[in-house]
DNA sequence: GTTCCGATGTACT
DNA sequence: GTACATCGGAACG
């Protein structure tokens, strides 16, 4: 514990504090954390991370207009347009590797599911935010919110107890396919996919 | 349960 | 032109 002036404690232990850290870390740290926007969210239950050494990161080739937040502030989003169709959030991280970021890929809904199920068309709850795309239409999240910090509203994020986490190869992607920087909550059935492999 | 396919923004060869 | 950090629906078993 450090003391900043007179009497503001600094938990070592803090969002801002783990957002510091290499992506990775900061992935599997992040299963079992509360997110919310706007009052909608869950648990997250499954996290990819990225950094830029990493041929299968949108940083991997330097900074562009679209990865731009990669290279940003920490702590702030970055959403992104796959395929022309779907959104994916993500979260910039590691105060000393610019172009890293966390993928959220799932979350246990938990707050909030009428509103998503609207957003969604009716799905039973465990689709609601089972992959990247769907996670980002059940919680609004658009264009708009990209280089937004997650520290601040609309977001909620709140840490959980640190838990052990499942690990394996990141989904829907050929280079990098063998680094294993693919994190999920152990027996969650709300992942987007099994950890069978 | 499986495979196949189309939707289409952005970066790149 | 091709390749994607994807999804939902159709066709099939």
């Amino acid at each position: 514990m450090r003391r900043l002036g007179r009497s503001v404690l600094i938990a070592p232990t803090g969002l801002g504090a783990l957002l510091t850290r290499p992506a990775p870390e900061v992935a599997a740290r992040l299963i079992g954390a509360r997110l919310k926007i706007d009052g909608v969210g869950g648990i997250i239950v499954e996290t990819e991370a990225y950094d830029r050494h990493d041929p299968a990161s949108h940083s991997f080739r330097g900074p562009t207009l679209r990865n731009a937040p990669m290279f940003g502030p920490i702590g702030q989003a970055y959403v992104y347009r796959i395929y022309g169709l779907h959104w994916c959030l993500n979260i910039v991280c590691d105060a000393s590797t610019p172009g890293s970021a966390v993928l959220i890929r799932a979350l246990e809904p938990l707050w909030n599911l009428d509103v998503m199920a609207e957003r969604r068309g009716a799905v039973r709850p465990r689709d609601l935010c089972a992959g990247p795309g769907r996670l980002c239409q059940a919680l609004g999240v658009t264009g708009a919110f990209n280089a937004l910090p997650v520290a601040a509203a609309p977001f909620a994020l709140d840490l959980g107890q640190p838990e052990p986490v499942l690990v394996g190869p990141r989904i829907g992607l050929r280079p990098g396919v063998e680094t294993p920087w693919r994190f999920g909550r152990v027996g969650s059935p709300y992942l987007s996919r099994p950890f069978s492999e």
